[in-house]
DNA sequence: CGTGCCTGTTACTTGCGGTAACTCGCAGTG
DNA sequence: CACTGCGAGTTACCGCAAGTAACAGGCACG
């Protein structure tokens, strides 16, 4: 039998793999998410069909390449959100690890979130066959923390889930627009984005000349 | 002189415009938004060249084209914000008409929010060349109904805008979540994110075992 | 030795965005 | 009327990227 060749073999396999992924990542990192197949290939040091066999096809490749990032990057809002504060603190502490994370690596950032996909044909409109986004990721893992610590009442299953997908939503978009015109500081909108979380629009008071928003 | 020829010229190249937007809006409604250009040309009866001559590149067409939805959305957005009613009540309002929108066409909704656009060595992170994406107008209209309406105190301009792109991501990641899973109706999912924004999030209690969320 | 099997290559096909160069019809002018 | 410009439209092409045969060497196993 050949199990120890078949085990070192897939060993290679993993390992080549990885070393495929990172020239991947340098390239989309220098190149932005419209990466073409040949430039990766050619940072690799390889050629194309060995790409597509280790990863059947650019959504292929892009799924992989997302996973890693994507994982790294729950893993650090996880550690955020289970860190032993006030709920308000945890919070601000989670939105500034997503915003610093977005802040160190826009190019990453882009890929991830802007990934270019055309799906086609959706009949009956099929989001994301392949790799769910890194967004919905995060909706559902912020709504299981959301579940798991705070008591809501009746449907608070499916109010969690509302408002992780809500926060999460609220985050990126706030994020996005902030990464590209930079008018403040990250602690800033950290504290602007929690005191919206925090009902200061339902307190806020109306302008005078009217009833307010 | 030929000013009324010119005129005549320049009215009937714009009604040409407009049959060749509706052209292209019917492909984008049947095949998503990786239509060809070769597609909609054939849709609208003639070739390539002139769809190129009407709107320079793809990117103008896509800019041409999401202006018309963006402004019909957005005025849809703007009339449920203008209400006489009281401000909880607009604002669910203003969530249920964006929710309406994209549930009647999702697949427009994915054409606007999906682009798939890939723009080319963005040194120092240029995003949206030409038309700035309809998350963003939504944004920038919500802050300034949000800053003309609400009495914020100090700093209260940077805080709208903060609030308007938060806001409106939160809207758009739980719409597109809510669009792919059906989880709820859409009046519960109105009144969800409107608890949310008016601060059950700070009031709820912890939950037993441990400090909340 | 031959036989699989994995890794790698070259060379191709297909399809799309975008363009150059030509044709046709039609106003206006001598 | 012939001539000239001009705008609408076409065919035929280029470049480029995704994806795919089909072939070539290395290395274990019988």
């Amino acid at each position: 039998m050949n199990t120890t060749q078949r085990t070192d073999q897939q060993r290679s396999a993993a390992r080549r793999r990885r070393e495929l992924l990172e020239a991947a990542d340098r390239v989309v990192l220098r190149d932005g998410p419209q990466a073409s197949m040949n430039a990766i290939a050619a940072e690799a040091g390889i050629t194309k069909p060995i790409l597509y066999r280790h990863f059947g096809d650019k959504g292929g490749l892009y799924a992989a390449l997302a996973k890693r990032h994507t994982d790294a990057l729950l893993n650090s809002l996880r550690a955020a959100l289970d860190a032993p504060a006030e709920r308000r603190e945890r919070v601000e502490s989670t939105l500034d690890t997503y915003l610093a994370a977005i802040e160190a690596r826009p190019q990453v950032y882009r890929f991830l979130m802007h990934p270019s996909e055309g799906s086609q044909s959706d009949q009956g409109f099929d989001v994301g066959k392949h790799s769910v986004p890194l967004l919905r990721r995060m909706g559902e893992e912020l709504a299981q923390v959301i579940e798991d610590r705070l008591d809501l009442g009746p449907g608070s299953q499916q109010l969690a889930r509302v408002w992780g997908h809500g926060i999460v939503g609220m985050m990126h978009a706030a994020g996005d627009w902030w990464l590209g015109e930079r008018p403040c500081s990250r602690a800033e909108l950290v504290k602007s984005l929690a005191d919206l979380l925090w009902g200061r629009l339902a307190a806020a008071g109306d302008r005078v000349g009217g009833p307010g928003f």
